[in-house]
DNA sequence: TTTATATTTGTAACATGTTAACTAAATGCA
DNA sequence: TGCATTTAGTTAACATGTTACAAATATAAA
């Protein structure tokens, strides 16, 4: 057994524990909201995502949901048992996928979008429209460069 | 099929969606780091929490690592089949497991440590000390108020 | 003391995150 | 054309996130 080292910095204004914790505060209502649909929070991304930019295929749906392709293979078989989206083989192309959302879960996004934009709007409400947009801009900036372990 | 609605608002400046893609960003070098360890995210977060802050029980890790407990219970067992900790029932209170870093586990958190600030020097440097502050402010913000979806 | 309740932890089941390896199809090029 | 390379997607394996439920212990109330 080590003898614990009390010099390391402290956890509390960690950049990457703070990103999580105020994921978990943003994301508990959107959740709780999904709950009464049966779908989860990446379920909801990809029909968001297909509702509003249409048909396309796997590869442009993962990007836009900022979801791994394996994890999107499987929400994507899912979504089709589902019978919540359609995907077929793309004639032109065979190797991609084309995803179209379907009636039913066309009509699950259209449920929660009465509520979704009230409890965004509520996170913004609390830190002020202006801080709300320097919140982003400055997420925004943390992905800007790509960063070089080399270079730190 | 539903004919896709396109009215709806886009996840661009999606906050959720925001706060996932930075923390991806942020976490990449991090995780790339201890990968040479062998161990995950998750698991520094606990080692660097008992390193810094010495023995504790489970619930007390758990708050500090914003780790749920069937998470954590996972990842103790995994640490402690590696002996990078060392655990034990409370005897003042048998439902309590307090946990120990071990030797080896300390090796890793000092081996770690010199890389870790590093790597969160460089993207305070790339925001400016000032919005770097300011963003952790931001996210604190977020999680002061509890959020009441019946008064959205 | 006995019962009821609260607390701490564990386990199960399912979904996703992550990396690596793989298949199939399209593309580039000698 | 023939073949290597690239691209799109799947599958496997393991770790974690999340919810629900169970077990053990401690504490409060009757």
């Amino acid at each position: 057994m080590a003898k614990p080292n009390y010099q390391l910095p402290s956890t509390n204004r960690s950049l990457p524990i703070a990103l999580m914790r105020s994921r978990e505060k943003v994301m508990a209502p959107i959740r709780e909201m999904l709950k009464a649909s049966g779908i989860t929070e990446q379920q909801w991304r990809v029909l968001r995502i297909l509702s509003e930019f249409g048909p396309q295929d796997l590869t442009e749906v993962a990007a836009k949901a900022s979801l791994l392709m394996p994890s999107l293979s499987r929400i994507i078989r899912k979504l089709g048992e589902d019978e919540l989206i359609i995907w077929a083989t793309n004639p032109e192309d065979r190797r991609r996928q084309t995803v179209v959302i379907a009636s039913a879960g066309q009509q699950i996004t259209d449920d929660n979008l009465v509520l979704a934009p009230k409890i965004a709007g509520d996170f913004q409400h609390r830190l002020g429209a202006d801080r709300f947009e320097l919140l982003l801009d400055l997420l925004a900036w943390l992905e800007q460069k790509k960063l070089d372990l080399i270079n730190i």
